[in-house]
DNA sequence: CATGTGCACC
């Protein structure tokens, strides 16, 4: 029987037995050997759904392994967990010596077992209900499937020493190199007996720290295949690696392996799975799991728990239900600290809400007395560059001194960028002199920034001459440093410049990424390649990049100046009601474009279209009509729109005056 | 031995 419809039978079982906490089944004959089941009461709350299904095909061995494993991981609960009953500790050590001197059966000691588990189900079985574990997970159960244990292992696992330990710690901090890693994984699994699960989970840790992700979940399956006792520490930094690869499925999969091994996950495992969410969008999810943490007391949220929350809500724009969480953890005796404020300060300084921003900071300081870090100050500053606040930048630069808060290297490089953007190269050079002055040693980005302000005025032989110099100062330039040189040609209509950087990209091993391709797609736009274009765009689809609004406002930009107006246009009919064309920006750039292609009844539908889309015309879109009007000699009409523009709430500019002025001279 | 906050390109 396939494992997938020994899935489906599973299912088909769970039904009828819904309602009882721990199953097994003894009953079923071949190749269901064994089937421990847990589903819950609660059909409404919780999803039923089988956790293990071990199938002796996946255990080619003559014992029954998963339940030995099993008691395995109850007795080390037991053994190490002080709190644990210790009259329960005695009762199942005798339980189990009986079944490995064969005094008693497997059956006996399933069954004897069975009423004492459902305390101890109770205890690690809850957190397996959020419900996102079975599919996806059970690849990776059988993946990971902790093996453990020969007897040997076991015993071993009670008489740990830690005698041979200490050349090793010192030897761990030293690690390196992924082979020094390896190297050293090999010689602690020589030794006897096996180092103990801390070294391990040291080692472990400074692989994922090299972000070394996979290799160190191989490390951590070959730890469960030797029968090291894995702990609650070893599998976080597992599951963290899972997290970090976007893999939360199989991180949540981890931690039906922690139940396996009677790890409890606790306030820590948690954290890790609510930020690999959030760190995919799973935003939803992230808000399911946070709940259910709560209303199910499944652990005591932390400040990390909320702060990981709160930046989940704001990575969303929720910035008001993200105040609320701060309340609300207040409230409930958690106290926030300068993460969980410097977390809502930059989302509202990124959404150019410097006001509220500011608002929050001094609460932060005046009224919970807690000190801002360079992280805060950082936030602050880029959002005050956003907005082009200059004096108010080096107002917070000056505070930062008197508090002795030292700038980072990223806020220099905010600095830099900032600059840079502004075309005032000269004041972002000084910064990097300042960098450099203090000892720092500016990296990729600040050279990108500066790259990208040199192409900014069109200064493309200092761009290049820079970006030619990176390798001899040991920087490896990236996507982003390639994309800001590519623009630059692109932008001063050196499209075979650009052409050549581009098949660069993958010569150096690199991917071009979205804004390659759209900075490349309007470069060829602009020298009226539209071919090109196109081809470009199919390769760019059959890569895998899915085109964003900007791609797609270029695109439709790149077609109208091209006189391809007719092509825009089915384009738009084409992408349909699509969240690409819920922008205002697309019925700018389509409207222009047909007006100027003496188009004004479609302009006119499409200005129509906004409204009844329930969208709102930007000013710029005024601008475009009335100019488009004018151009046509429908005056009248110019200066009706102009009238409309205040009853709608968006005053017009002296872009309106100006065009509505040349109207009535020409 | 473990978890949470800030930067670069359209």
């Amino acid at each position: 029987m396939s494992y997938s419809s020994t899935f489906s039978l599973v299912k088909f079982l769970i039904v009828p037995l819904k309602g009882s906490l721990l199953i097994t089944i003894q009953k079923l004959k071949e190749p269901l050997n064994y089937l421990v089941f847990l589903s819950f009461p609660l059909p409404y709350l919780f999803l039923s759904f089988p956790v293990f299904i071990f199938n002796r095909a996946f255990f080619p061995f003559t014992l029954s392994l998963p339940f030995l494993s099993f008691y395995q991981g109850m007795l080390s609960t037991f053994l190490t967990k002080p709190k644990s009953n210790q009259r329960l500790c005695v009762w199942f050590k005798h339980q189990f010596t009986s079944l490995c001197n064969g005094i008693i059966n497997e059956s006996t000691m399933i069954t004897r077992l069975n009423s004492r588990l459902h305390c101890f189900i109770k205890l690690t079985g809850s957190f397996i209900t959020t419900s996102f574990l079975l599919p996806s997970s059970s690849r990776l159960c059988l993946q990971f499937t902790p093996h453990s244990t020969s007897l040997a292992s076991l015993l071993h696992s009670t008489s740990f020493s830690n005698i041979d330990d200490r050349p090793l710690l010192s030897r761990y901090q030293k690690v390196t190199s992924l082979d020094h890693a390896f190297n050293l994984f090999d010689e602690m699994t020589q030794r006897r007996p096996l180092p103990s699960v801390v070294k391990f989970n040291q080692l472990l840790n400074a692989v994922s720290k090299m972000k070394h992700f996979s290799s160190c979940l191989y490390l951590f399956k070959q730890m469960c295949l030797i029968g090291v006792p894995v702990n609650e520490y070893s599998m976080n930094i597992a599951i963290k690696c899972c997290c970090q690869m976007s893999r939360t499925n199989d991180g949540f999969a981890l931690l039906a392996c922690c139940f396996r091994r009677a790890v409890v996950p606790y306030v820590f495992t948690f954290s890790t799975l609510l930020d690999g969410l959030i760190r995919e969008d799973r935003i939803i999810e992230a808000e399911r799991l946070f709940k259910k943490l709560i209303k199910h007391k499944l652990c005591e949220p932390n400040v990390v728990i909320y702060s990981t929350m709160i930046k989940g809500l704001c990575k969303v724009g929720n910035n008001d239900i993200a105040v609320g969480l701060l309340r609300l953890m207040d409230e409930r005796g958690c106290k926030p600290n300068v993460v969980v404020y410097s977390t809502i300060i930059d989302s509202l300084c990124k959404d150019k809400l410097i006001d509220d921003a500011f608002k929050l900071f001094n609460e932060m300081v005046s009224h919970k007395g807690i000190l801002p870090n360079v992280i805060t100050y950082t936030s602050l500053i880029h959002g005050l560059c956003n907005l082009c606040r200059w004096d108010k930048v080096s107002k917070l630069l000056k505070e930062m001194e008197d508090l002795r808060i030292s700038p980072s290297l990223r806020t220099f490089n905010i600095l830099v960028d900032a600059f840079c953007k502004e075309g005032r190269v000269d004041e972002a050079e000084a910064v990097i002199d300042i960098i450099v002055e203090r000892g720092e040693v500016p990296d990729i980005v600040t050279y990108s920034s500066l790259i990208d302000g040199y192409c900014l005025r069109g200064e493309m032989t200092k761009a290049r001459t820079l970006f030619d110099s990176l390798t001899s100062k040991g920087l490896v330039p990236n996507v982003v440093t390639y994309n800001s040189l590519l623009n630059g040609y692109c932008k001063s209509l050196k499209i075979e410049e650009a052409m050549h950087l581009f098949h660069e990209i993958t010569r150096k091993g690199l991917k071009p990424d979205i804004v390659t391709y759209s900075g490349m797609l309007q470069g060829l736009f602009r020298v009226g390649r539209c071919g090109a274009a196109r081809k470009l765009f199919d390769e760019m689809q059959s890569q895998g990049l899915i085109p964003n609004e900007c791609t797609y406002g270029i695109i439709l930009d790149g077609l109208c100046n091209n006189h391809k107006v007719d092509e825009a246009l089915s384009l738009f009919h084409m992408v349909g009601d699509s969240r690409l064309n819920s922008h205002i920006v697309v019925y700018n750039i389509l409207i222009e474009g047909a007006s100027k292609c003496r188009k004004l009844d479609i302009a006119k539908a499409l200005f129509h279209d906004i409204t009844l889309k329930g969208l709102q015309p930007h000013v710029r879109t005024f601008n475009i009509m009335i100019s488009g009007l004018c151009r046509e000699g429908q005056l009248k009409e110019a200066k009706g729109m102009f009238l409309k523009m205040g009853e709608s709430g968006f005053p017009p500019n002296n872009v309106t005056y100006r065009v509505l002025l040349l109207g009535y001279l020409i």
